[in-house]
DNA sequence: GTCTATAAAGAGATAGAC
DNA sequence: GTCTATCTCTTTATAGAC
């Protein structure tokens, strides 16, 4: 029964998939071997710094999942700048399960996983504040306006995501994604 | 050295430190032990159920806090609804550090503590909402637009901290708590 | 009511066979 | 490249002295 390989991009999306629900502490290695189905040693061969090497990768592959799916459509300048955040919206909406699968950023952000992961986090946070203040000049804001606008965009779709966790129902998470549109765009 | 004893509420604001920046499963009973210089046994003695129970007493009494502090003070007629707004606003950023603490029901709210959390913090968070929508009915707003504004403000406090945490920079909490009155009062 | 001491289970991590 | 086996450290939890 050798060869029982899996793809990193598999790999990947399984551990992403415990670290978003558990966060860093509360996922093993034994966890992440059942996942993935390999034992901890060949998890150890592939990724040599272990869990934290293997968190970060999971990060690292959001962050690709980000820039493919929100930073480039909200650069794209096919369509107009209204229908590219409801583009991201949904890709958003879709990403987060309708609002029942918790934001990585949030939960790898509580203390544990090394100063890489945080000193990541926070690049990618930059990163997406970043976009959403590009939209939102182009959206017809003022610089001013537009950095505001783009934090109160973010704060309300990780504070929708808290929010649904906390209360057990993801309903609040579509009617967050919902406002994105007004908050980003002006009319 | 017999009785270093510590007051169940000094021992129970250690054990909140820990756990509102680290969440259940990144804090052991070795940390407790540390933070309140009693023994794990002792510990024990205290909270039988052990570091869950000590955890759900952490939950409650910040509850507690939130009663006195939070949804006492914004029934309280002496004052304007406004006035009651911006009194309560700044008791929230008092109590997470001007932004740099996080929040404990978030923190909490990720799998590991038990069902016992889980629906205490349910309920907590159903209750802040409800004293959200409260006041934005004396706020003047309609039932419908009071309990979106409610949500919206929770989520405000809430997402705000998440961004702070993982931005490693408190002060769009600052901007977040400042937005309160704005979101529950009509002008 | 707090302590020391220790049991039992699980964690992260590595050696070496195939 | 994945496995089995094992090592060491930390974890939760309890027994029993004071």
């Amino acid at each position: 029964m050798a060869s029982r390989t899996i793809s990193d991009e598999d790999l990947l999306d399984k551990a992403l998939g415990l670290f978003r629900t558990s966060g860093f502490e509360g996922v093993s290695l034994s966890d992440l071997s059942k996942a993935t189905g390999l034992e901890k040693a060949s998890l150890y061969y592939r990724y040599p710094g272990g869990k934290e090497e293997i968190a970060l990768a999971v990060l690292q592959s959001v962050i690709s999942w980000f820039e493919e799916n929100v930073f480039l459509p909200l650069r794209t300048e096919d369509i107009s700048v209204r229908e590219r955040v409801t583009f991201v919206a949904a890709r958003l909406y879709g990403f987060y399960g309708e609002g029942t699968k918790p934001c990585v950023f949030d939960v790898l952000s509580v203390p544990g996983g090394g100063a890489a992961i945080a000193e990541t986090l926070k690049a990618a946070m930059q990163a997406w504040l970043q976009a959403f203040t590009g939209i939102a000049l182009e959206g017809g804001f003022a610089p001013d306006e537009a950095e505001r606008r783009a934090e109160e965009a973010l704060i309300t779709v990780e504070g929708a995501l808290v929010l649904c966790r906390a209360l057990q129902d993801p309903a609040a998470f579509r009617r967050a994604v919902d406002r994105l549109p007004e908050l980003l765009v002006k009319k």
